[in-house]
Order: C-alpha cells, then sequence, then structure tokens
DNA sequence: ATTCGGTTACGAAAAAAATCGTATACATGG
DNA sequence: CCATGTATACGATTTTTTTCGTAACCGAAT
C-alpha cells in the first residue's frame, strides 16, 4: 500500500501556502515579501520554511535556475477540508450544521453570497 | 482597561477543553478517563495539562478537597469564534461563505439541521 | 580577476507543546 | 500504626515548530 502520510502543514507553513495557493508559484523572495508585510520574519526563515515543507512535500520546486520556484502540491480545498473537518470534531461535536451557524452569524455576508448558499442549502434539501 | 490576555488553547488543552465543556466540571481522573478511550496517554500527563490551563487561566478548580475539581472558565462559544475567525483567515480568504459552503457540502447535516440554517439565513437576508 | 548582491544549504539554537517519572501527601481499611 | 490506593506537585525530558546565523555559491558589473 505505502499509503502516503499526508503530513499536515502547520500555522507558518499555511501561512506560506496561502501565498502559493493566491499566486500558483513563487520564489521565497516573493513569498518572504509578502510574508514580511504583515509579520515580523527573516529571509532565511521562510527559506527553511519552504525547504521544509518541499520535504515533507507540500511544496514542489523549480530548481532548474539557481533561484527557485516552488509551488503548492496540496490543494486549497484538501487542505480546508481538513481542518475544517478536524475544527467540527474539536469544537462543534461532530456537527457541521452549529459550525455554519457560527460562521454565519458572526461574520459579515454579503447578499450575493447568501444567495450562493441558500442555492446549496435547496440542493441539500431534496 | 487591563484587558485579559486570552491565552489560545492549544491542541490538547482543546480536547480537555471539550470533556469540561460537556461534563460542566470534573476532576483529573474524569478527564483523563474519557482521554484515554480515545487516545493513548499516560495519567500525569493530564493532570500537568489541566495544571497547565489552571496557570494559564484556562480552567478554575476547587481544590477544598484533596481531589480537585475543574470547570472551564473561557466559553465553548468565544473559543469557537476565535478558532473560526482565525481559520476564515487563514484558509478562506476572508470569506465566512466559503467556509460555510465548504462545511455544507462536505458533511452529512440533517434535514432539521437544515432547516435551522434555513430560518438564520431568511433572517439574515432582511 | 575581484567584488558585490542575491541565492541556497545547513546546522543549531530557541521557543512552544506534550509527555512522563518520581516524590510526596493523605485518607482509609486492616 | 501501617500498608495501600489514589491524589497532586514538580522537574526533566522529548518532540515539534520556529527562527536565524554563517558559509558557500554564482552571475554580473567593475
Amino acid at each position: 500500500m505505502a499509503q502516503q502520510k499526508t503530513t499536515r502543514p502547520t500555522e507558518s507553513e499555511l501561512e506560506i501556502l496561502q501565498v502559493l495557493w493566491a499566486k500558483e508559484n513563487a520564489t521565497v523572495r516573493e513569498v518572504h515579501e509578502i510574508l514580511s508585510a504583515s509579520k515580523d520574519v527573516g529571509y532565511t526563515t521562510t527559506l527553511k520554511l519552504l525547504q521544509i515543507m518541499h520535504e515533507k512535500g507540500l511544496v514542489s520546486r523549480n530548481d532548474s535556475s539557481k533561484t527557485h520556484i516552488y509551488q503548492p502540491v496540496v490543494s486549497r480545498e484538501k487542505t480546508q477540508k481538513h481542518f475544517v473537518g478536524k475544527m467540527i470534531d474539536n469544537l462543534f461535536s461532530g456537527s457541521s450544521a452549529q459550525l455554519v451557524m457560527q460562521a454565519l452569524g458572526n461574520h459579515k455576508t454579503s447578499p450575493d453570497e447568501l444567495e450562493e448558499i441558500q442555492k446549496l442549502l435547496n440542493a441539500l434539501k431534496k
């Protein structure tokens, strides 16, 4: 079987993945530039993190040129799914509805988005 | 103001809080009994964790008798809110609707629960 | 060729979190 | 009084995660 143990990203790894998901691919510098805008962190820290993520298989990299280019391997959706599931277990006694209510209740949602949710809801009700 | 720095629970602390929220209060042994059903962990580990949580102010305890009784201090709702918010930022580009769709799409939700959500949705649409 | 700016490699330290061994206290049944 | 079972205290270790210093590398401009 040799089931690939899907290593889950840590907190900081998640921050980096966000950048990669948004840009599709990026150099260390690009990632670091974005990260350091909101957070005080050294360049080599970002580099190291990307290297570790590469070892873990969370990202792939193209090192054909001197400046390596990183790409996400794990998909945003899979990762979302994993963490949402975990959170439902951990904090909502396994009830996704409770999570939904919490999310809807406490955060601004535009009419368009509400409409989207309504559609999904209609589909599920069948 | 002296705003109480709300220390956030770690992963394992969350597991313990779950038990405390469910039971309202519990002894170390009770917590440990439940935890060890699903997880391989030593009694003193659970004890230590509860002691740390007590230091942090996550739980209170009644030590008037030899066997201490612990109670959650942080509310389930506040904690949920915190983690949901964090997750929306970290994984859903700040869109709560995206999280809702993900949660609804990937997990079983009973008709009753769907109805509840529908009600909330109606209220929000106004 | 030499220097300079930007890059990766690598090891190690620091920080945070989780785990457990051992000591000790205390109530209670014998 | 003593042994035993159950508690807590506490230090120490282990593991995981984060951070960064230093060296080495390379290409381009001088």
